[in-house]
DNA sequence: GCTTGTGAAAACGTTCACAGCC
DNA sequence: GGCTGTGAACGTTTTCACAAGC
């Protein structure tokens, strides 16, 4: 549902308001602020139910709140990257920097010789103790981000190890019956951009 | 137009296909490979040319060139970079080993500590130089992985120097009425992830 | 017989317009 | 007066069903 895709969005911007707790929002000071039409902001908030105040707007703190119930993210969430080469490191590092309801609390990588190196805070685990390992940090979401051969057989151990969903960086498509899978390709994205370049389409998305 | 984001991933397959010349395939055995529908295949194809031959199917490597040209990708196109941080630096690795269509040419840093840099048989410049150099390399897509606050006037630069497509990793929502800007948020995309999670949602995308 | 190409239907997502409420 | 919540209109995307063609 793109709704959720955007609520995320919305949180963000909330939390940056929420610093005066008595502060008001409009949808269309959101709308502003992400880019968004303020309509789209209405329907996506009215989907999950009746947040705001008529004539006034929604209460930073409480659709904070809300939001965060939404997404299940009202305490730390847990997750296991798989791959720690140039894009799960950066990944990684990001999400350690930029976002505090987040945390990577494993990292696996099928190279022998980096098990035990450090890598912001964490130590690369070996894949061979993955599925245990996941199972009992009790981790429901992964990040993916292996070369294309050894994706899928990742995906399975995930789903073994109690995983409920992934994002995939890996250049396949993964599909689970069991688990909800998120695929970004960023070789495919960059390829699609020279399309829209010769073709003059203004705008975009996400 | 979501046919276009999906024409890369049917030119991976067909390209490894088209290693023996004479294949021809299936909507069907590109809708196994790519985890996407025969039909939806079709109509993704049909929508551009009636590029295949019925009761066979479709020409490996006449398809493959088909799309190279409706990409705008039949030689190889030049990409600028911005910001040379993990997350740009990781693109830059991904892009020079995976791909060879598409090619950073120029990579540029706010640090000026960074400059002359070698990244990736590349050299870091300067972004006071942004506009000059990528106006005389003529190059017309860039990706943006630079801080928030960074990224708009990045952008404007970058329209300034003649871009005509852009990718923004940033957590910021890039619009601008001249260029196409594709926008992916990879913390927004995690966070989302969590609500999948709890509301075991099967399936996914792109 | 097998597979493409396509109109029609259905599902999904966004925008519009306004009634309802503070 | 101002802003939310929502039915209706619109547009896009996907799925269905099948006629057309090799």
């Amino acid at each position: 549902m793109a709704t959720v895709l955007r609520l995320p969005l919305y949180l963000r911007e909330l939390d940056e308001l929420a610093q005066d707790r008595t502060s008001v929002v409009s949808s269309a000071e959101l709308a502003r602020r992400t880019g968004l039409s303020s309509e789209q902001i209405r329907k996506d908030l009215a989907y999950f139910g009746a947040f705001g105040i008529r004539g006034l707007g929604y209460s930073a703190v409480g659709l904070s709140g809300q939001l965060r119930r939404i997404l299940g993210l009202t305490e730390p969430v847990g997750v296991v990257l798989v791959g720690a080469g140039k894009l799960g490191t950066a990944f990684l590092h990001h999400l350690a920097t930029q976002e505090e309801r987040l945390r990577f609390e494993l990292v696996f990588d099928a190279d022998e010789q980096r098990v035990g190196e450090p890598i912001d805070g964490l130590s690369i685990m070996a894949v061979s103790d993955m599925t245990r390992l996941v199972r009992e940090a009790s981790l429901k979401l992964a990040v993916i981000a292996v070369p294309a051969q050894a994706a899928t057989g990742v995906l399975q151990q995930l789903v073994d190890a109690g995983v409920e969903a992934v994002l995939n960086f890996s250049p396949v498509k993964l599909v689970h019956p069991d688990v909800y899978v998120r695929n970004i390709n960023l070789v495919t994205e960059l390829e699609a951009l020279s399309y829209f370049r010769n073709h003059a389409v203004t705008g975009g998305s996400a």
